[in-house]
DNA sequence: GATTTGACAGACTGACCGGTCTGTTCGTAT
DNA sequence: ATACGAACAGACCGGTCAGTCTGTCAAATC
């Protein structure tokens, strides 16, 4: 059973994955120093080492939960809805409100941990991996769902086009970043939404 | 004129460029030492503070660098062709060959850049978006004579696609670089290059 | 109630960082 | 011939980094 040590423990846990997650955003892997997390909750070096291991281990821990954050809050909505098509294209429009300043500014926190430690972290590098890989196969099954129902025409590909979705999607958050210009991720993606309505059937 | 020790002194200031730029590109800015770039050429300290006042300086003239190689390498044949729209498409096919193993693992040299240091650093940023807006204003010039000669068909958005482009190919090259897959940026343009297909007149 | 142990505190280490400062050398201008 | 200054050398500085180590204390266990 859970011991009011245990869950004092896991709270701290919690506060230094939080305060990580968004020092590591904000400044990347890198630069974030683990001393400076920690004064900014008071917390002594002692009690981060004795939670995690090593700075990496952090690293790796806050990259599974943005991506559980990401999944719950992007995809899962559109793996979800009877007819995904219209669903991506929803969010993509959408996506101007989800994405608040800090996040133009900030971009994505997993496409950032992915640019930056990738080439020189092989660990970093597989989780990512992993990740894309799950919602590039979640997003082809769902479109194969949409051409089934009905919803989708059934000359393209839909594994061609869930790439293609992802690709465009990564390439306007970075751009949106670059540009910290709030319009310009509908900018970049709005191309493709007039493409992908262009697909759509019995809409 | 140009004296024996102009010459030395700017051949030196090449050497350090050279060696930071292949630094910089392996581990990102930040993580690039001074001190472990001027151990691999042999050259001192005082030699390197010389020649750059601080290293973001160095930083700035690295980046106009990749600048200029990229821009000769990749947009001026497509911006000079007579058919820009075959030029794009021919470029995105023959990436393939361009970007070799080294490139895939790394990514590109502007948008690595772009994506760690814009957050922290307005100099490095607005650099960048100098540079996006350059050859976005660029590629739909090329476009809308591509248009306009007859290359491409009318009922689009010369400066919408354009951004397309771009934005994939930056998604692209992310995507690519998180796999290190050499084939994944050809899978990643491939939607992208039926869809410019599609717009081909008169081929 | 004694003992154990998990949660934490914080001083400390050695490596490394960007940048400075004081020379030294030698081509160049006078 | 001499004086000058650009080009370079390298010891050095204050600060920061990830990580270690010893110690404390209170909750859990017996």
């Amino acid at each position: 059973m859970a011991t009011q040590r245990d869950l004092q423990a896991e709270d701290t846990r919690k506060k230094i994955m939080h305060a990580a997650s968004e020092e590591i955003y904000r400044v990347g892997f890198q630069s974030a120093s683990v001393g400076e997390i920690l004064r900014k909750l008071g917390i002594s070096k002692g009690c981060f080492y004795h939670h995690f291991p090593t700075k990496q281990e952090l690293g790796y821990a806050v990259l599974e939960e943005n991506f559980a954050q990401f999944q719950a809050e992007i995809w899962q909505p559109v793996f979800n809805d009877p007819n995904p098509l219209r669903a991506v294209i929803k969010m993509l429009g959408n996506a101007g409100n989800i994405i608040d300043k800090e996040r133009v500014k900030l971009g994505c926190p997993i496409n950032n941990l992915a640019q930056e430690m990738s080439p020189i972290d092989e660990g970093f590098r597989t989780r990512v991996e992993k990740i894309y890989q799950l919602w590039r196969t979640r997003l082809t099954e769902s479109l194969l769902r949409a051409q089934k129902d009905g919803h989708m025409r059934r000359n393209v590909q839909a594994g061609e086009i869930a790439v293609l979705i992802m690709t465009v999607m990564q390439g306007a958050v970075g751009i949106a970043k670059n540009a910290q210009n709030h319009a310009m991720f509908a900018d970049c993606t709005r191309g493709l939404t007039r493409y992908l309505k262009s697909l759509q059937l019995n809409n």
